[in-house]
DNA sequence: GAATAGATTGTCT
DNA sequence: GACAATCTATTCT
């Protein structure tokens, strides 16, 4: 254990230039990296294990979709390496991390993450003990384990105290995304990326909609 | 282990 | 009024 895994926080923290990027790209190169958010309540940081692109305007998934511009979907719009977070099914937060070039409304969402520090506190937050995968297998359990919520709409990802740092990932496979069967052919897209035999990934997929990376 | 139902509210039609 | 980028408990096999 070095000490960059134990005070996760110090590492080498991802610039602006990384988000810049297509989105499937950031979204596939996201796996890996530690997500860490220093709140009043305390630091909790993990790797991310897993993530989906979704890229309006065309993509029919997205929130984005159609070109769609409210106060809901406005950060997507907006610069990357910012952050969007929704609300959805009337009680979870869901962060994504907008990626591309101004006007383009691209996001990843981060939908899982294998935790490094701040257990106790993450475990305080989700009502459950610290040890086990339901601890943030899931969009809206890592945002609950972080306290993530609509008050870090919009914040800028390249400051404190939520950011990005640098880090490493085993095999990354991708997949067709989920929860989004309504939007037809999207979809198939395999436009979800995750790390091989992570315990925190939150679905595991059939053998025939696995792709390597 | 898989399938299903229920919770609960912001957002848009 | 319908629906949603989800989670949990429950009820099956």
């Amino acid at each position: 254990m070095n000490r960059r895994n134990l005070e996760p926080w110090r590492g080498s923290r991802l610039r602006r230039s990384f988000y810049a990027r297509p989105v499937l790209t950031v979204a596939r190169e996201l796996v890996g990296k530690v997500l860490v958010h220093r709140s009043a309540e305390g630091t909790t940081a993990g790797r991310i294990v897993e993530t989906e692109a979704y890229r309006g305007p065309h993509d029919r998934a997205a929130h984005s979709f159609g070109g769609r511009r409210t106060p809901r979907t406005e950060a997507m719009f907006g610069p990357p390496g910012h952050a969007y977070v929704f609300f959805v099914y009337g009680m979870h937060w869901n962060f994504n991390i907008v990626t591309g070039r101004v006007g383009e409304p691209h996001a990843v969402l981060i939908r899982a993450i294998e935790p490094l520090a701040g257990l106790e506190l993450m475990a305080e937050r989700r009502r459950m003990q610290p040890a086990r995968v339901e601890l943030t297998n899931g969009p809206g359990k890592v945002c609950q384990a972080l306290g993530i919520t609509g008050a870090q709409y919009g914040r800028d990802l390249c400051k404190d105290p939520l950011f990005l740092n640098e880090g490493s990932a085993g095999r990354v496979m991708r997949s067709r995304r989920v929860g989004i069967d309504y939007s037809g052919v999207w979809a198939e897209r395999p436009w979800r990326f995750f790390e091989a035999d992570n315990a925190y990934v939150s679905r595991v997929p059939r053998r025939s909609m696995l792709n390597a990376t």
